[in-house]
DNA sequence: GTAAACCTTCCCCTATAGGAGAAGGTCAAG
DNA sequence: CTTGACCTTCTCCTATAGGGGAAGGTTTAC
C-alpha cells in the first residue's frame, strides 16, 4: 500500500509548494506520478528523495536544467556520477571566475568611495550627472589607455 | 546649430544599439530628445555625456532603475551626490555578502571534489540519484545538527 | 522613380524559478 | 446539502536589459 500522500503533504514535507512540485514535474525534474481515480497525483514516499536531490543540487549551484540531464541519466538506468562530477567542475571554475570578477568590482567601488571623500559635491558637474561616478570611468580611462 | 545626430550615429558612438536608446528613453534614464518635422529623434551631443553615465554606473553594478533615480534627481536640479554615495555603499555591502557567500559555496564545492575521489559510482545509490551530491547534504545536514 | 537605408511605434520574446488567480471537479464533515 | 478545503488544468505575471520583427513613413542616392 506503500502510504501514498497528496500533493500538498509531499509539499509540506519537503518544504516547498504545490505549485512547485507540479512545475518539478512539468519540467522534468520530479517523475509524473500515479493518479488517483479522480485524477489526483499519488505520491510514494520516495518522491521524497529526489526533492532531496533537487534541492541538494541547486544548493551547489545547478540550475533546474541540468538537474533535469542529470535525473534523466539515472532515469534511464545509468549512473549519472561522471556527468555530475563535470558539472561540479564547471561550476566550482565559473565560480572561481565570477568571484574574481566580484573582487575586482569591490576594489574598484572602494577607489570610489576613497575618492568621494576628498571631492566636493557643489563641483559636480552636471553634464556628467555625478563626478563621483564619472571619476571612476576617468580612472578606468586613464588605466586602459 | 549644435550638430544634432540621429539615432543610429549617437548610438554608434555609444557602442550600443538604437533599441537601447529607445529603451532608455523608454525608461527614464536618457532624456526625450528633440524631433525633426518628420519625427525623427535629433540629439544633441550632450547626449553622450549621459550614456558615458550610463554605461559608468552598469559598471560599478547599479541597476537602470537606480540610474534612472539618480538621472532624476540630476534633473530636478539637485547634486545627486549623496544619493549616489549611498547607493555605492550599499551596493559595496552587498557585494561583500555575496562574496561571501560565493566563497562558502566554492568551499563546499571543493570539498565536494575532494569526496568525489574517494567514491566509488557503483556505490550511487538510484534513491539518491546521485551520491557525490547527496553527500554533500548529509555532510551539511551533520555540520548543522 | 525607385530602391536601399534609414526612421517610427507596436507587440511579443529571452532566461530562471516559480507565483497568482480563474474556472471547475472532488472529498469529508456538519 | 452545502461549506470549506482540497485538487485539476489553463493562462498570465514577476525582474533585468534589452532583441526581433512587423507594418508603415522618410530620406538619400542613383
Amino acid at each position: 500500500m506503500l502510504n501514498l500522500v497528496r500533493i500538498s503533504e509531499l509539499a509540506d514535507r519537503a518544504g516547498v509548494t504545490s505549485k512547485t512540485l507540479r512545475y518539478y514535474e512539468r519540467i522534468g525534474v520530479l517523475p509524473a506520478p500515479s493518479r488517483s481515480t479522480s485524477g489526483y497525483r499519488d505520491y510514494r514516499p520516495d518522491a521524497l528523495d529526489r526533492l532531496g536531490f533537487i534541492r541538494a543540487s541547486q544548493a551547489v549551484g545547478l540550475s533546474l536544467g541540468e538537474i533535469r540531464q542529470v535525473v534523466a541519466l539515472r532515469d534511464r538506468g545509468e549512473t549519472p556520477c561522471d556527468h555530475v562530477y563535470q558539472l561540479l567542475q564547471q561550476r566550482t571554475a565559473e565560480l572561481d571566475e565570477r568571484i574574481d570578477e566580484l573582487q575586482a568590482l569591490r576594489r574598484e567601488l572602494r577607489a570610489l568611495s576613497k575618492r568621494a571623500r576628498r571631492l566636493d559635491p557643489a563641483d559636480c558637474n552636471p553634464r556628467g550627472v555625478c563626478h563621483l561616478i564619472q571619476s571612476s570611468v576617468d580612472a578606468a580611462g586613464r588605466a586602459e589607455g
